[in-house]
DNA sequence: TATATTATTACTTAATTAAGCAACTATTTA
DNA sequence: TAAATAGTTGCTTAATTAAGTAATAATATA
């Protein structure tokens, strides 16, 4: 498997479009589908910045063989919608994190998010 | 570590000079030393000659460890908040993600959260 | 020391990636 | 259906990698 189609089976599996990836590496449109359809090769500094965007490590594009479960495993859509939450005002923070804790049936989230609803709370 | 110390690590870790790799490469010499030295960056595919010729995996050249600063960037609390959210089931997370959307307001939330959510919608 | 081998640096030229713009296609949304 | 968005392709231009030659520096060996 070339590094296009590795670069697009892993932004397709985390949920994420291309315009997406686009934005956050900060490269021209055209380039980025060049590379994911395989007609260029992205320098090493440019895969970096996709991997970036991506939440994976470089040597995620790589190998096959051993994983996981860290940090980086991570859905990228999940991700995304954490930055999302963090522009969010300290009250509707609030609203969403209480919202998590009584989904989820966990005290603890509060005490989790202590640091970032101090002043919240 | 940048690639350019990495290649040379490997190198002397394998007791090889660096005229046996370039021949192994078939590259140019002058070439080769700039890239162990940092001043220019090799493309993948030289950098697959080359560990073809040091006898490793491609994922050699990038050390796991290196976790990615955009995903570390985020504290504690916020990845304990990323457990807890993907601890949810689909209607759950469902109702987080449209709360987070209706707050944020931001319709690209869930093109973002597509994948996640496909099958709940 | 003297010599040979290895490695680096300074050029030129060729090939490739990348940016930027415009146009076109395809898919989704209203 | 019409409009908006996402993605692709065709260009041009700029920046970078790579090949090649030659000269210099550094290191090892006789």
């Amino acid at each position: 498997m070339n590094i296009g189609k590795k670069i697009k089976s892993i932004r397709e599996a985390k949920g994420m479009t291309a315009k997406q990836v686009i934005s956050a590496v900060d490269m021209g449109a055209p380039m980025y589908s060049r590379i994911e359809n395989g007609v260029n090769e992205p320098s090493l500094s440019t895969l970096e910045k996709i991997g970036k965007a991506l939440g994976v490590k470089l040597s995620d594009f790589f190998d096959t063989d051993d994983k996981l479960a860290d940090v980086n495993s991570y859905d990228a859509s999940i991700m995304e919608k954490i930055k999302l939450v963090e522009e969010l005002n300290d009250d509707e923070k609030k609203i969403v994190f209480s919202l998590v804790d009584a989904l989820v049936g966990k005290k603890k989230l509060k005490d989790a998010l202590s640091g970032v609803l101090q002043d919240v709370k």
